[in-house]
DNA sequence: AGCACGCCGACT
DNA sequence: GTCGGCGTGCTC
C-alpha cells in the first residue's frame, strides 16, 4: 500500500537551484512526481514541477500547494526519469534540465497572438478601383497588390498597421488568428515523393533497424556513409516502418540542416504532419509544434538538440543525423548535455531504436561501434552513380616561392577555377575565416589592436570600413595612429573570406562571386536566398567558412578549393586533428554530387602530415586507427571521462585564486580515482570583460565524480567568481 | 529570477 | 536631511 504523503518538493521555473517544500493538502491523492504545480513564493505565484513526495519538510512554515494543472501540463515519468539521471550525469540543477524539456512560451502560456490577413472573398475580381487607391492610399494599394502576389495571405505584423485598419474597416481584407507559423499553408499541397530503391548496403542497414523496431527494444546503430551515400534515404524509410508499426519517430539534424529547403524534402516524402523544433522560431510556432506531439498529431518530429527532449510518447526511432556535428552538444551553461547521448539514454529507457549517422563519425562513436555496443552498418559507395572527388593536396609554401610572395590561390587552384568557367561549372572557395584582415597592428613595435573587453584581436572589415570583435559583437573605426608609439604606419595581418573574393575578383575581373559567411547572412532569409542564388547558376564561385560545409547540396560544384586546411591543426586540443578530418571530408564531400566527377584541391602549409593526407585520401578508417592509437597512448576520450571546469569573473586575480582553491578542496575530498590537471587560463582568456581560467579533470566514471563535484560547489564561497561543469566536453582549449 | 534589505553619493 | 544606486541574500 502507498504510504500518504504530506509534503513535496518543488523546484520553480524561476532560476532557483534548490528545491523548496510545500504541503500537498488536498491534492495529496493527485500529485505525483513531475506535476506542474502552482504556489506561493514571497508574496508571489510561481510554478514549477514536483520533484518529490515526502513527510519530513526541512523548514517550519510550509505553505501549501495552490493548484495542480492538468496532465498535459507534466514531465511525463520518462522524462523525468531522463531528466534525474541527466541532473546527476551533468552535475546541473533539476530546474535548469526542467526549462530544456519544456518551451518557455508553455511555460509562461504565452497566447500566440498573430494574425493571418487574406483579400476578402469576392473581392479579387473587383479591384478594378486600384489605380485610384493608389493616388489616394498608396500604403493601403501596395498592401493590395502584395496580397494579390500572395494569395495565400500575409501575417499582418509584416505589414504596416494603419493601412491594414482601414482595409479591414472597408472589408476588403480578411484577418484570421493563427498560432504564428505558417505550418498550415503547407499542410494542403501535397506532391509525395516516392522512395528511392535502396543499393545493397543501404537496405541491408534498413532491414536491420527494422529488425530493431519490430522487436520494439533498445539498440543503436551506427550508419558510416561516405557523402553521398544515400544515408537519408535509409532514414526516411526506416521513419515509413516506425510509422506503419504506429510509433513515431525523432529525427535531430544539426541546426544548420533545418532550412526551409531541408524542412521541405521531409514534408515532400511524408504525408503525415511534421512537427519542427528548433530555437529560432517563434514562441507560438515552438507551442504550437509541441503541444500537436502531445495531441499525437504530429507523428514525426524534426528538430535540433533540444527537439530530443520532446514530449512524444511512443517513439519508435531517434535519428541523429551528423552524429559527429559539435552543436549537438550544449557548451555555454548547464546542464552542458551532449544530445546524442540524451538520445541514447532516451532511447535505453523507452525501448527506442536509435540510429547515428555520419560520414565522419566521432571517435567515440566509432569506437563504441568497434566494441560491440553499436552495431555498424558501412555505406561505401555514393548512391547515385557520381563519384567521389579526386582530392590533391598542394603545398602553399612551394605556392608562395612561385609566386614570389603571399597568394591565397595555388596555380592549380587558378587553372582549376579556369578551366571551369567557360564550362559553367561551379567552385567553392572554403576558408575558416570571416572579414578582410583578421588584425591591425603596427609594424614598429608589433602592437596589435585588441577588443576592450575580450582577449582577441579585432577583425577588419573593409565593406563597411570597420573594426569588429567576433565575440562581444564591439565595433570601432580603424586605428590611424598607433597608440603605443604613435607611429602612423599601420599594417593587417590575416585574411578572410572577404579579402579572397576582392583577390580572386583581382585574377578574374569578370567572375561571379558570392560570399557566404555570418556577415552575409544576418538578415532573416539571406542564408537560403544566397544557397538558392548560387544552385540556380548565379554565381561561377562561392567562397565562405564552416556553414558551407555542411550537407549542402550543389549538382554544379566540380571543384572545391580549401585554402588553409591547417589552421586549426595547431591548436593545443586533443580533438584538434579529428575537427580538422571531419571539415575536409564534409567540405570535400561538396565536389562532384552531379553527374561530373570533383576534384577538391587542399591547400596546406603541412602537406606531409598525417591528417591532412589521411583526409586527402578520404580514409576513415585509417584515420581513426592513426588517431585511437594517440587517444590511447595519451589517456584522452574515449578511453577515459574528462570534465572541464570552467572559472569565470570581472577580477581576474580572484578568478583565478577561487580556481586554485576549488581544485585544492576537489583533490582533498575526492577518494576517487581522478587526475587534475592544472588551472591555467582559457584559450580566449577574456570574453566580454570575464576572464576565464579552466581546470581539467580526468577520470574514469562520471556519476559518482559529478554528485562530489555538484555539493562541493554548493558548499564553496564563490565571492563573485562563476563555476560552469562541463561534463564531457568539445574542446580542451577554449 | 524577483524582491527586499542595506549601506554610500546628489538632490528638495 | 531624503532618493536611489545596485551588491548580497533569501524564497518552503
Amino acid at each position: 500500500m502507498p504510504e500518504d504523503f504530506r509534503y513535496a518538493s518543488i523546484v520553480l521555473d524561476t532560476h532557483l537551484d534548490k528545491p523548496l517544500d510545500y504541503a500537498l493538502g488536498d491534492f495529496a491523492n493527485v500529485a505525483e512526481p513531475g506535476a506542474r504545480v502552482l504556489v506561493p513564493l514571497k508574496g508571489h505565484l510561481r510554478k514549477g514541477y514536483i520533484y518529490k513526495l515526502h513527510n519530513r519538510p526541512e523548514v517550519d512554515k510550509i505553505k501549501p500547494i495552490l493548484k495542480i494543472f492538468p496532465k498535459e501540463r507534466n514531465i511525463s515519468s520518462k522524462l523525468f526519469e531522463l531528466a534525474l539521471w541527466m541532473a546527476a550525469y551533468y552535475a546541473s540543477p533539476l530546474s535548469k534540465i526542467f526549462s530544456c524539456m519544456v518551451p518557455t512560451s508553455i511555460r509562461k502560456e504565452i497566447q500566440p497572438k498573430a494574425v493571418w490577413l487574406t483579400l476578402a472573398k469576392g473581392k479579387e475580381k473587383t479591384l478594378s478601383f486600384l489605380p485610384e487607391l493608389r493616388y489616394k492610399a498608396p500604403i493601403q494599394a501596395e498592401i493590395l497588390e502584395k496580397l494579390l502576389q500572395s494569395p495565400k495571405g500575409l501575417f499582418q505584423k509584416d505589414l504596416p498597421a494603419h493601412a491594414v485598419r482601414s482595409l479591414l474597416q472597408k472589408k476588403l481584407l480578411s484577418a484570421k488568428k493563427v498560432s504564428g507559423s505558417d505550418d498550415f499553408l503547407f499542410e494542403e499541397e501535397f506532391f509525395p515523393t516516392k522512395p528511392k530503391s535502396l543499393n545493397f548496403e543501404q537496405q541491408k542497414a534498413l532491414t536491420a533497424i527494422e529488425a530493431t523496431m519490430e522487436k520494439g527494444i533498445f539498440e543503436t546503430h551506427l550508419i558510416f556513409g561516405i557523402t553521398g551515400s544515400g544515408k537519408t534515404e535509409v532514414y526516411m524509410q526506416a521513419i515509413e516502418k516506425a510509422l506503419s508499426l504506429g510509433k513515431k519517430a525523432l529525427i535531430l539534424v544539426p541546426e544548420v540542416a533545418l532550412t526551409a529547403q531541408a524542412i521541405q524534402h521531409f514534408r515532400a516524402r511524408f504525408s503525415q504532419k511534421i512537427a519542427i523544433l528548433h530555437h529560432r522560431r517563434s514562441h507560438g510556432q515552438k507551442a504550437e509544434a509541441w503541444e500537436s506531439i502531445q495531441r499525437n498529431e504530429a507523428k514525426i518530429i524534426l528538430g535540433a538538440r533540444s527537439a530530443i527532449f520532446c514530449p512524444a510518447t511512443d517513439l519508435g526511432l531517434i535519428v541523429i543525423d551528423e552524429e559527429h556535428d559539435s552543436s549537438y552538444k550544449q557548451e555555454e551553461e548547464a546542464p552542458t548535455y551532449h544530445a546524442r547521448d540524451v538520445a541514447i539514454m532516451r532511447g535505453s529507457l523507452e525501448n527506442v531504436c536509435v540510429v547515428l549517422g555520419s560520414a565522419t563519425p566521432s571517435l567515440q562513436s566509432f569506437y563504441n561501434a568497434s566494441k560491440g555496443k553499436y552495431r555498424l552498418h558501412t555505406l561505401s559507395h555514393r548512391a547515385t552513380s557520381s563519384l567521389l572527388p579526386q582530392v590533391t593536396i598542394v603545398s602553399m609554401k612551394e605556392a608562395w616561392e612561385q609566386a614570389q610572395g603571399f597568394t591565397h590561390f595555388s596555380k592549380e587552384l587558378i587553372e582549376g577555377i579556369k578551366k571551369r568557367l567557360p564550362q559553367g561549372e561551379q567552385t567553392l572557395l572554403f576558408l575558416n575565416r570571416r572579414g578582410y584582415y583578421s588584425s591591425q597592428c603596427c609594424p614598429s613595435c608589433s602592437y596589435v589592436k585588441g577588443c576592450p573587453h575580450c582577449d582577441i584581436s579585432l577583425t577588419f572589415h573593409k565593406q563597411d570600413n570597420f573594426l569588429s570583435c567576433h565575440h562581444c559583437g564591439y565595433r570601432t573605426e580603424p586605428l590611424r595612429k598607433c597608440p603605443e608609439c604613435g607611429s602612423e604606419i599601420l599594417t593587417f595581418k590575416g585574411f578572410g573570406t572577404e579579402h579572397v573574393e576582392r583577390s580572386l575578383k583581382g585574377l578574374f575581373p569578370d567572375i561571379r562571386t558570392l560570399r557566404m559567411d555570418r556577415d552575409t547572412t544576418k538578415t532573416k532569409d539571406a542564408h537560403e536566398e544566397l544557397i538558392n542564388r548560387f544552385r540556380t547558376g548565379k554565381a561561377d564561385v562561392l567562397i565562405g567558412t564552416q556553414m558551407i560545409a555542411k550537407g549542402l547540396h550543389f549538382p554544379h560544384v566540380t571543384l572545391v578549393g580549401i585554402l588553409q586546411a591547417d589552421t586549426m591543426l595547431s591548436l593545443p586540443d586533443f580533438r584538434a586533428s579529428e575537427q580538422v578530418f571531419q571539415l575536409i571530408t564534409q567540405v570535400a564531400g561538396r565536389s562532384g554530387r552531379g553527374d561530373i566527377p570533383g576534384e577538391v584541391i587542399l591547400q596546406t602549409l603541412l602537406p606531409k602530415n598525417a591528417t591532412i593526407q589521411l583526409a586527402a585520401g578520404q580514409n576513415y578508417i585509417s584515420f581513426y586507427d592513426q588517431e585511437i592509437r594517440m587517444r590511447k597512448t595519451y589517456g584522452y576520450p574515449p578511453f577515459c571521462k574528462l570534465i572541464k571546469l570552467l572559472f569565470t569573473g570581472k577580477d581576474a586575480a580572484k578568478v583565478e585564486e577561487r580556481a586554485q582553491a576549488f581544485r585544492k578542496e576537489v583533490l582533498r575530498h575526492s577518494p576517487l580515482f581522478l587526475e587534475c590537471f592544472p588551472v591555467l587560463p582559457c584559450g580566449y582568456a577574456k570574453i566580454k570583460d570575464n576572464f576565464r581560467f579552466q581546470c581539467l579533470i580526468r577520470c574514469f566514471q562520471i556519476l559518482p565524480l559529478t554528485t562530489r563535484l555538484l555539493s562541493l560547489k554548493e558548499q564553496f564561497s564563490w565571492n563573485k567568481v562563476r563555476l560552469l561543469m562541463n561534463i564531457d566536453p568539445m574542446s580542451t582549449f577554449f
